[in-house]
DNA sequence: GTAAAATATGAGCAATTATTCGCTTTTCAC
DNA sequence: GTGAAAAGCGAATAATTGCTCATATTTTAC
């Protein structure tokens, strides 16, 4: 077998420049992305509005896909970083307050940036090595899944899969179309009654 | 100002022929859509799979967004096909009848041209003529809104305009979740256990 | 039949976009 | 300071895609 080309796009940014040019190849791309488009975002336009050469580009990345695959990791982490903390005290407190915590938390969560957001929910279309990106959902699953595991008592669903799924899905569909579609909802009062009864349709739905 | 160029693309079809001839487009582009993908989906390719010029493509739609819009109405149709007849007479249940019935003719939605539909609904980038497109919730909540109205004295919420919101965003996500990410749920048991839980969430929101 | 209108063709041009590679500059290790 | 490795450069090339137009075929109307 023939060895691979020496071309082949190198990964790993040791020194601290082409970290910086990393930086600015993914912070381009997302700006781009709320700004022009998806389809504006070539990899000449990317490279040229981060400053630096088409060349170093392909150096770190293998095309654009990569470099928005990027910017999504980067803004998944940003809501994760924002909202970890809170998440451990969830665990530890009855349904009711739990879960009114949990909906203020995904309404936090969608309002970090929530432009880039709407892009990346809207414009990118979900294939090759962007199609498992939107896995973000199931951690949300898994640890729902835990916390009704040991509230069991409290609540009247024998499936707590399918209990899962329904009150996962609804409050996640819930924030992101409010926060993202719906102009009406984005005032302070308005918030507070969407929480208001997002949280009693899921607890009701949770306790009989 | 210079009068328009002879050139510009038409777009009726009067004859039956260049009817057939649209119909093969349309098809032709759905059926990529599926199997190879949006950014497959260019209009040379989508002329060859139709078994037409580029040339007559052109002379009917103004670019691949158009067909692409064309496919998404074509689904729309056949969607509202199959459910109109079942909506007429939801109007006059009472809450748990109805809504139990709404989140069935959901599931039979989504359940028309599934992959389609995910394929609609995960790789078509919403901009440009594609934006309005996915404002067909909005018919929903509109109907939704109205049968709220009509039953005011069965509930317990106040703002109609939330609760609407509420119901249509759940309803339509689990239903959309369901059929197209959760295979675990394909199974006529499973789908039945879903929409009980999901009757059972909404009804319990509305009647308090 | 025949002329005009409608429809169809597809090679080919224009424009855009992705990607490479030979070369320069910077940084690191000693 | 010096050599080697890392990072950066960008004009040039390759590939793709959108789209036109001169020409050919079919249909319609009479």
């Amino acid at each position: 077998m023939a060895r691979r080309p020496l071309t082949t796009p190198r990964k790993d940014a040791s020194q601290e420049r082409s970290r910086a040019t990393v930086d600015a190849l993914v912070e381009a791309t997302a700006r781009i992305l709320v700004k022009e488009g998806f389809d504006k975002a070539s990899t000449n336009r990317i490279a040229e509005v981060a400053g630096v050469s088409v060349g170093s580009l392909y150096q770190y990345f293998p095309g654009k896909e990569a470099l928005v695959a990027a910017v999504i990791e980067r803004h998944q982490q940003e809501i994760m970083q924002c909202v970890r903390a809170e998440l451990a005290d969830v665990m530890v407190q009855p349904v009711e307050k739990a879960v009114r915590k949990l909906v203020a938390i995904a309404v936090k969560a969608h309002r970090v940036d929530p432009t880039l957001h709407r892009v990346l929910a809207e414009q990118i279309p979900r294939v090759g090595k962007l199609e498992k990106v939107a896995t973000f959902n199931h951690e949300n699953y898994v640890l729902f899944r835990t916390y009704l595991d040991s509230h069991r008592g409290e609540l009247r669903v024998d499936d707590l899969e399918l209990a899962s799924f329904v009150c996962v899905t609804s409050i996640e569909a819930l924030t992101h179309n409010a926060v993202l579609h719906q102009p009406r909802m984005l005032s302070d009062e308005a918030m507070q009654a969407l929480i208001d009864d997002a949280t009693r349709l899921v607890v009701g739905y949770l306790k009989g």
